[in-house]
RNA sequence: GCCCGGAUGGUGGAAUUGGUAGACACGACGGACUUAAAAUCCGUUGGCCCGUAGGGCCGUGCGGGUUCAAGUCCCGCUCCGGGUACCA
């Protein structure tokens, strides 16, 4: 056998092991450059053919950066913790840890088997209590810092605390909890603190009292708040863990509850992770997610004092002040707390059966998509500001509690929901936009005409805008204000294979564990407490015990996988997370390579924690990725059958709308070009055993198949250790490679890949011969072998720049098919061959390399340069169209000049012919590419 | 609804700055080898038309436009995929 797959890809594997071929260490002399995969979380299920596809493309770019001379960063490890170990833990009463060990064992064996050039002796584990102990360690910095609006970045929480000691807090321009600060000043000093106390008060607080204030400073921090609860899973999630509603894991239903959680102060960074954005390139779909999640909005936000309650303020937040002389109600959120105060007794009931009724339905409404207005009256009266008119207050549930004050002024001319609302309940409309009409619905364009509206009238919303925030402000009932729609994170989880927080409890008041790192503690069972404490609490045995108590809750998936590309650089420090030397070398990850599905979880979040870190000095760089790419999902093919109602008679897709059937997968290892094998099928499930079928005439049952998501519950899954078994690995990173562009979704089609097998072989039988053995010689090579060498290294290295993988393995086809016609075996055309096919099957080029006799190992073959020079040829022919439609070809000396060229199509026969008589009124030559006449 | 992609042969796709549309591969068809099949090798393969040689016309989702020249740029649509949503 020529390609003996098989034995060269084992031989080599084994090679690299034992040379530590992929052992990476700083190299001051060299440049670096940091390729990284999206960190794995090592499922029970095992790699199908479409997890591989990033690892390979970014593998290709490890190996091509590596042979161009740089020093290649190029880790790979596990995210360890999380739901589904813990979901069968639950079940089976398994340890987590023992699950998780199987199944990355599986992970690696599959992974070894696709001939990475990852270092392993880097790899890293969020569960591994080495890794885990520089989570809690930022966590605790995150709890020692806040942030320091004033300065820009994050600031210890001690300077703070002399600030107070000194000055009280009035002057302190810090990011706060203003809810928690609130609670927290009304324990130490009653009703009617405000957010502001002097350094007097401060200083007259016990430990406790200052501890529960400055916890409203803190980055990392506990808190009373609306989170989402997941009865069940257990836990709270994250926002970008809940899914119209469900769990992003499980699609369990979720609602929302008020619970004491720690959390996380990201919106701090709001405007940094904004801005961000414009300095990494990352495709703009992801940069626009984040931008809608971080959701920036100017504004204003606006006072409305209420009719018969002195005192009372209702706030709300608008972009467009412009349009106040529009508004004539205001919707309050059925949760916002002013609603139980001015409801007056007379709608007391009807207010009360709504809110009771939009908290229970919420929920299965969002999901369910279909939204007709419902609203109820307060019964109450705000004022407007500027009239003095009543404005009834009006309670809906498409205010949401949760977003800016909770609280609309509604104009219904110019807000579209706000006009629906007001039809919805026959609600005055008033027009204040010149020439609208306001029965066909809001006006919403930014250069439309105001008209009643003071004197804003006549001027455009663009114009009137900045006049009415600073108008509003000065006549002192609305300040300036910018919103986000980006809320801090909640970083407690009530469940138990996670990261063990760094925290006790002294007197109710968390504290930092001192001196000794947490450890995961064991449990009884993996489940809450009677109580409803989280499963930590069963604990009798923990490492540390400091305190009253030890926090129970652990932290979120996201943490662990925030910080982790900082550790592959240093994997082993037991002194910090990683060295200060060490980040500067190895710098940001120059290209990123995974899923979009992380754009409002990890990759945000790994953000904030970067910036973080950045502003502790830590790290020197405070965006991590500074290039990503996102590859497309890989679709699989089903394949089904179709069965008679009620009866256990199958009939084939051509027959199946002739009868009443239903639609059944069936595992696609039993199909072959759409026809079923009978006995495997009969032998499937005991259901089957005895599956009667009507046959097509050629007596073969053909299957229906539809693309769909590649998946387990489908049967149409396509596993690479099978495919590895028949072709070899070499072959199957090439056909990944092949299918097309990585950014874009593709069906798995398993039949193509023997058309890259092909081109292996037939690469290799340029090098070796079944009967004669070695063919490379050292004749100098032809003029045209050498241009197809130089003409491929050119695409080749040109396409990897540009990461457009799939055509790198059309343009190595394309000299390989020239260079067997021409029968070459020249080895000065071979040898670089062999280097330029590495990155993509490199086991095969280490073979390649040594029988062409290269020096060293193929994985540091010199990346080759190609020579323009030999890229030259005589004669250029090019299409001469006429009117811009191709008639002929002409071919030319290279060196002619445009005009003449021009002279020389001009006297062509065939030109004349064309022409028929008619004189040509222009002519273009694009010099190598095209002849143009026109006449 | 909004935002972001995308639409090219039977299929996956190529055409990088406007310059020969369909490279490369799969599949299909025809042939060689073979008792036969598999494997392998060779040839044909966007559609329509002129019996052939050679040509001609049409053709990159649809309708317009700019240009000597448009898959590529501009305007207006249709459909498909993904994300997101009462965000004030």
């Amino acid at each position: 056998m020529e390609y003996d797959f098989k034995a060269i890809e084992a031989k080599w594997r084994q090679h690299w092991k034992q040379q530590g071929t992929y052992t990476v260490q700083e190299d001051g002399d060299k440049e670096k450059f940091y390729v990284l995969d999206m960190f794995p979380y090592p499922s029970g299920a095992g790699l199908h053919v479409g997890h591989p596809l990033g690892y390979i493309a970014s593998d290709i770019i490890a190996r091509y950066k590596r042979q161009q001379g740089y020093n290649v960063l190029h880790p790979q490890g596990y995210d360890s913790f999380g739901l589904p170990a813990e979901q069968y833990a639950i079940q089976t009463g398994q340890h987590p840890a023992i699950t998780t060990e199987r199944n990355i064992a599986r992970y690696r064996e599959q992974l070894d088997l696709l001939g990475f050039s990852y270092d392993w002796s880097r790899e890293v584990r969020t569960s591994s209590p080495e890794y885990y102990r520089w989570t809690q360690w930022i966590f605790a910095r995150l709890f020692e810092h806040g942030y320091d609006r004033g300065a820009g970045q994050s600031s210890p929480i001690s300077t703070l605390k002399s600030h107070f000691a000194g000055h009280g807090n009035a002057t302190v321009d810090w990011e706060v909890g203003m809810d928690t600060l609130i609670a927290a000043g009304t324990q130490c000093w009653g009703d009617g603190f405000e957010g502001h106390f002097t350094a007097d008060q401060w200083n007259a607080l016990d430990e406790k009292g200052q501890a529960s204030l400055l916890m409203a400073y803190r980055l990392a921090y506990l808190a009373d708040s609306e989170v989402n609860w997941c009865p069940a899973l257990g836990t709270v999630l994250a926002n970008d863990e809940v899914i119209g509603g469900r769990s992003e894991r499980g699609g369990h239903p979720v609602v929302r509850k008020k619970m004491r959680q720690w959390m996380m102060r990201i919106t701090a960074f709001a405007d940094r992770l904004l801005d961000g954005l414009d300095g990494i390139d990352w495709s703009d779909s992801i940069k626009e997610v984040q931008r809608n999640w971080i959701g920036k909005s100017t504004g204003a936000q606006l006072r409305f004092s209420v009719q018969d309650h002195p005192g009372q303020e209702i706030e709300v937040f608008s972009t467009r002040p412009d349009t106040l002389h529009g508004a004539n109600f205001l919707v309050l959120a059925p949760e916002h707390e002013l609603v139980q105060i001015v409801t007056t007794p007379k709608e007391r009931a009807a207010v009360d059966a709504y809110c009771h009724e939009t908290s229970s339905r919420s929920e299965r409404e969002r999901m369910a998509g279909d939204r007709g207005m419902s609203g109820c009256f307060t019964g109450a009266h705000a004022l407007h500001p500027l009239t003095g008119e009543p404005m009834p207050i009006w309670i809906a549930d498409y205010v949401l509690a949760g977003y800016g004050t909770g609280a609309v002024m509604a104009v219904p001319a110019g807000d579209q929901r706000d006009w629906e609302f007001a039809q919805a309940f026959g609600l005055d409309i008033p027009a204040i936009f010149e020439g609208h009409d306001i029965a066909e619905g809001a006006c919403t364009e930014k250069d439309a005409i105001l008209c009643n509206s003071g004197d804003w009238s006549g001027l455009s919303c663009e114009e009137a805008l900045p006049r009415a925030i600073r108008e509003t402000e000065a006549a002192g009932f609305a300040q300036p204000r910018v919103n986000y729609r980006l809320r801090d994170a909640v970083f407690s989880r009530q469940r138990y294979w996670g990261e063990p927080f760094p925290i006790c409890y002294v007197n109710g008041v968390p504290q930092l564990v001192e001196g000794a790192q947490v450890l995961l503690p064991e449990v009884d069972a993996y489940l809450p407490t009677e109580d409803g404490d989280p499963p930590l609490a069963r604990a009798e045995k923990w490492n540390v015990l400091q305190g009253d108590r030890m926090e129970f809750n652990t932290m979120p998936g996201w943490a662990g996988s925030s910080w982790y590309f900082l550790r592959y650089m240093d994997p082993h420090n037991s002194d910090a997370l990683c060295s200060r030397e060490k980040s500067d070398y190895w710098g940001q990850v120059d290209l990123y390579v995974g899923g979009a599905e992380h754009g409002t979880g990890h990759l945000l979040y790994s953000r904030f924690w970067t910036k973080f870190l950045f502003d502790l000095g830590l790290i020197g760089f405070d965006e991590p990725f500074a290039k990503m790419v996102n590859q497309g999902m890989i679709l699989g093919r089903s394949s089904f059958v179709y069965r008679v109602e009620g009866t256990n008679t199958f009939v084939t897709f051509e027959q199946r709308k002739a009868h009443r059937t239903q639609r059944l997968h069936v595992d696609i290892s039993m199909v072959r070009n759409d026809i079923l094998d009978l006995d495997a099928f009969k032998a499937w499930r005991p259901e089957f055993a005895d599956a009667q079928f009507e046959l097509n005439e050629d007596g073969a049952y053909r299957c229906g198949s539809e693309v769909e998501k590649m998946s387990k519950s489908k049967y149409n899954v396509e596993n690479p250790d099978d495919l590895v078994e028949r072709f070899g690995a070499d072959t199957l990173r090439c056909y990944e490679m092949f299918l097309g562009p990585l950014e874009q979704a593709k069906p798995w089609d398993t039949q193509g890949i023997s058309g890259v097998h092909n081109f292996l072989r037939k690469f290799t039988r340029l090098y070796l011969n079944g009967e004669e053995g070695v063919l490379v010689t050292d004749t100098p090579p032809s003029a045209e072998a050498l241009r197809t060498l130089h003409k491929t290294i050119k695409k080749v290295t040109e396409d990897l720049d540009r990461l457009s993988w799939n055509t790198v393995v059309s343009a190595l086809m394309i000299g390989i098919n020239e260079l067997t016609e021409m029968g070459c075996h020249d080895r000065e055309v071979l040898q670089p061959l062999a280097a330029i096919l590495s990155p993509y099957a490199p086991h095969l080029a280490e073979e390649l390399w040594a029988t062409a006799g290269g020096a060293g190992s193929a994985v540091d073959a010199p990346w080759p340069k190609w020579d323009p020079e030999k890229l030259v040829e005589a004669e250029v022919r090019y299409p001469v169209q006429f009117n811009g439609k191709v008639r002929f070809q002409l071919e030319v000396a290279s060196d002619l000049s445009p005009s003449d060229v021009e002279s020389a199509v001009l006297e062509d026969a065939r030109t004349l012919k064309q022409l028929d008589g008619r004189a040509p009124r222009k002519v273009i030559v694009v010099p190598g590419r095209i002849i143009n006449i026109v006449g």
